[in-house]
DNA sequence: ATGAAAGCGCTAACAT
DNA sequence: ATGTTAGCGCTTTCAT
């Protein structure tokens, strides 16, 4: 890489002239100016970002801390953020915490040594199940501003970004009591995570405003046989008419397992589920889908975060930002 | 972030005896060491990496372009490689191209001002429908080694990590034509790329082996309905006996729509795509599949990378390596 | 209009 | 054993 020291060498100047020549200061006359940026040119001189970093205290990026890339879901928040970033001249350094409070705790003491301006990040699994904040409140109080989304730490004083869990899954109920669907099954393997806590009571709600119904929770574990799972629940409960699934994969499986099971969907079962367009196709007929946009909940997180960043000064109140779901009714339900 | 200029201040002792003593010199007396760091320990002192970027030369950072983070398999690169690097100290900057040729050149262009040590990447579609390289030649000129994922430019001399696409596939047909099948057609929405090119020739030599034998190839566009596509090419060849489905989602959609159309599989029709585990559930039955090892891709490419990163000064010849897939045989095959 | 010098935080060669 | 100094690449204030 040229230095701003090589080209002053070749051009005869001070390193301070070529600087202000390149930074387009009055001060310079207009035919240095134009030796200098020509010789820039020449061999493509790039400023260094990491003296830049040094001098101005910042580094125009930001840490992002997901739990898991693997998740559909997450990974395109990460494109979302990415996008969001790269447009508002941010560079994005990743770290996956694999649902770990040790890793997240590890990624965010390494990033607060100056690598990052601020951080976004959705709540590893483990460190909700323990309820840990303290890493959070500590990365704060030194300088570094957090977005939390999805998953969120909710007594962490924060901007945080979310979906409105609650509510989807209560009007996705409402659909199928619409349907007149009379046993509606919750299938779920992300109990433990605040947001399936949300969508399971937003199922709840719907269904115990009807004095003659029950709470059907089927609840998946990471070890469990997925397929075999939903298939003998299904088989246990021939009289399941409707599906509600919290995760991204359950209501694929409820869909091709039922049909396997010589039920027709949606005639015999209507399924909705939370799945990206992409997967909704993994079914005959395709799911319907509570969609999340995860893409806009990534841009809205960077968004947050670097207004912030450039605001630091105004301290601002911190926000929290609901970005709605979309019920796509395609060919799972009536 | 406290800085040894603080801490100096505060023990009365110069900024360099600061230094020496939390990095274990034996210059500095015993005494004078604990002071020091009992002090850090309580101000939680971490240096700068930034200054230490600066002064060394190099970041501990690596640059990683992914054309596309919603494809699973990349994903899964990703996640390996992010692995591999953090266990040897290096953090990530994550750029996305998007499958663009344009956006590619820029993350390689912004990243080379000195914010990361070198690029581990996986080279755009359109790239590869160009045929550019001269922007990683130039990249490389510049100092900044790259490793080459999955697909490659063959024509730039650097590390790569690829796959045996030609050799999976070839193994594959072999496995449907042992079984007997008579019509094997191959599906694929990768026909563009370099992978899908090796793995389109693996089908055809193993076909053509046989003189009884055509090929028969169902090319998926981007902008097709890729279930109603592959429903009508199986009704319109009710023939086929075997499928060999090239990309993540073709395998698992053909058993889909295959049922949907009143077959067996695999009594009347086996299937074998590239899918991830996860996936391969999202069939009943599951799909048997060319498992490509994500991870194990990932984890090479940045022990490659930071191998060479650490032996800049020995100029080694640049490698390429081969990581085999497996075949796992579920449901779907006989 | 141009240049010298300080300083961002750190390390290390070179005094003392 | 401790301190002084220079320097990584850059911007910016303050001379000239």
């Amino acid at each position: 890489m040229v230095t701003l020291k090589q080209l002053a060498k070749e051009l005869n100047v001070s390193i301070s002239t070529v600087s202000k020549a390149l930074n387009n200061s009055e001060e310079i006359g207009e035919e240095t100016v134009r030796r200098v940026k020509e010789l820039a040119a020449l061999y493509n001189y790039k400023p260094n970002k990491v003296a830049l970093s040094l001098k101005q205290n910042k580094t125009k990026t930001i840490g992002v801390i997901i739990p898991n890339i693997l998740n559909h879901f997450l990974a395109k928040v990460l494109f979302g953020i990415e996008r969001e970033a790269t447009k508002l001249g941010y560079n994005i350094i990743t770290c996956i915490s694999n649902e770990s409070l040790e890793k997240e705790k590890e990624s965010l003491q390494i990033l607060a040594n100056g690598s990052v301006d601020g951080f976004i990040l959705c709540v590893a699994e483990e460190t909700q199940i323990k309820n840990e904040v303290d890493h959070f409140r500590r990365t704060i109080s030194q300088g570094l501003p957090i977005v939390m989304f999805d998953r969120v730490a909710h007594d962490v004083m924060c901007d945080k970004v979310i979906v409105d869990d609650f509510d989807a899954t209560y009007r996705a109920t409402k659909g199928l009591l619409a349907e007149n669907r009379k046993r509606i099954a919750f299938i779920s393997n992300v109990d433990k995570l605040s947001v399936g806590k949300l969508r399971e009571r937003g199922y709840a709600k719907a269904i115990l405003e009807n004095h003659d119904m029950e709470l059907l929770h089927l609840s998946i574990k990471k070890k469990d046989d997925h397929q075999k799972k939903v298939k003998s629940f299904l088989k246990k409960n021939p009289e399941i008419d409707g599906v509600i699934a919290a995760d991204s994969s359950s209501g694929i499986i409820a869909i091709n397992a039922a049909i396997n099971l010589g039920k027709k969907v949606p005639r015999d079962m209507s399924v909705i589920g939370f799945a990206s367009k992409g997967d909704s196709y993994h079914a005959f007929p395709k799911l319907t889908t509570i969609r999340q946009h995860a893409k806009v909940i990534g841009a809205n997180a960077a968004e947050m975060l670097i207004h912030r960043l450039q605001n630091m000064h105004l301290n601002e109140d911190v926000k929290t930002k609901i970005v709605k779901t979309s019920l796509i009714k395609t060919k799972s339900t009536l």
